[in-house]
DNA sequence: GAATTAATTGAACGTTCGTTTTATTAATCT
DNA sequence: AGATTAATAAAACGAACGTTCAATTAATTC
């Protein structure tokens, strides 16, 4: 047998990402194997390497989207305005939003990286540690505004950062909580955290209440 | 060859153990050989059955041991005083202190869950939800007590130990921070998440000058 | 409709994996 | 000192791995 009657490369390849996220996510790069991925896809292993020439090109593929993705969903959601509470609430509702829907991918970039070449992991660590200073700036400039009460910018930003990813680790769509819910509570968390006073339209200091739905 | 002079199988199974929660730590579980660690002991990898029968043998023993450890630690930690702010203070001291005191065996019990069985991930992580039960009810307590306010506990408690647990990551012992340092900056950032407002002997609410070194 | 390109199969390659078996030597016990 | 036990080495097993190659068929182009 050879090509196959309906066989179409955009689409194999866009089965064969989608599968790799799922089966990586689930099983771990390094025991997943390319046999089983082609599998999945319902193709021959062989078939795999039309599309991608290594099984860490195609692990560097994805992660690198991901991390497109996120940046590029933090560039439209970023407000124009300059106070620090709007801004630091964007932040975090994108990010939220974005890691509970790419669930799978995000335990792919987080967990997978030592998989990849010196070379390509300083690449993805670049485009992780721009999306981090967007942060640290916030949180820099909210508190030289006297917006927030911060002793280390630095610490609060991975902690923070640390608390809202970890969302994709127990939140399951359709449970308990809502993802407008389980966001309302990130952000007054994270007010809180940050001992944020001055807020858009909001008794001070920022509590549960001011961002409760 | 067979025997070496002053082979001990203690000291041996001991190195294993060592090596194995660093190798696992650095590589993976599933890109580590059985060569590659028994190399690192200085031994073949047959040498290494005499300890453990097989490689998830091994695997979940550190994992189990790694728990096991956590929750004797925070048994001896633990305060008698029935006071939540004082109970939630010891919860993340001893968390903060465990946790980077062992990052590596830390790395490995929460990145490597998936390669062991269905049973003895079971096991795990029934430890696991019992360590992270302690906070819940020190969160429930308190919010009944008046002393926090907190709209979901086990939402809140998810948060606080990825905050707490996510030092692991970017935390380099010898760096910029001290062990003190870091937290006492977690226990502000964890009281004021959770809106501490009575507090032992400080002025409320709970804020960064009262537990600042 | 012939030629070309795209997509895939099936078989194979060399390597590495976890593990087992057997033999051998060091340490300990009687 | 001899017998027994403890700890290892060396070699081998079959299975699975990522990857390559040649052959083959479907779709497209001319």
């Amino acid at each position: 047998m050879a090509r196959t009657t309906g066989s179409d490369g955009e689409r194999t390849e866009a089965a064969v990402r989608e599968a790799a996220v799922g089966l990586i996510a689930r099983l771990g790069y390094e025991a997943m194997s390319m046999r089983q991925l082609a599998a999945e896809v319902g193709v021959q292993a062989a078939a795999l390497y039309r599309y991608f020439p290594t099984k860490e090109d195609l692990l560097f593929t994805l992660m690198r989207e991901h991390m497109e993705g996120l940046l590029k969903a933090w560039e439209a959601a970023r407000p124009a305005s300059a106070d620090p509470v709007t801004r630091l609430a964007a932040y975090v509702e994108n990010h939220i939003a974005f890691h509970i829907e790419r669930r799978h991918a995000t335990h792919v970039s987080n967990m997978e990286l030592r998989s990849l070449s010196h070379e390509r992991l300083t690449q993805i660590l670049k485009m992780r540690t721009a999306y981090e200073k967007e942060l640290r700036t916030i949180l820099r400039d909210g508190t030289e505004a006297g917006a927030f009460e911060i002793d280390d910018t630095g610490l609060t930003a991975m902690a923070l950062i640390q608390m809202m990813t970890g969302v994709i680790v127990w939140f399951r769509p359709g449970e308990r909580l809502s993802v407008a819910e389980v966001t309302a509570s990130y952000l007054s968390m994270t007010m809180r955290l940050v001992g944020a006073t001055i807020s858009h339209g909001t008794a001070r200091p920022y509590g549960r209440a001011a961002v409760a739905l």
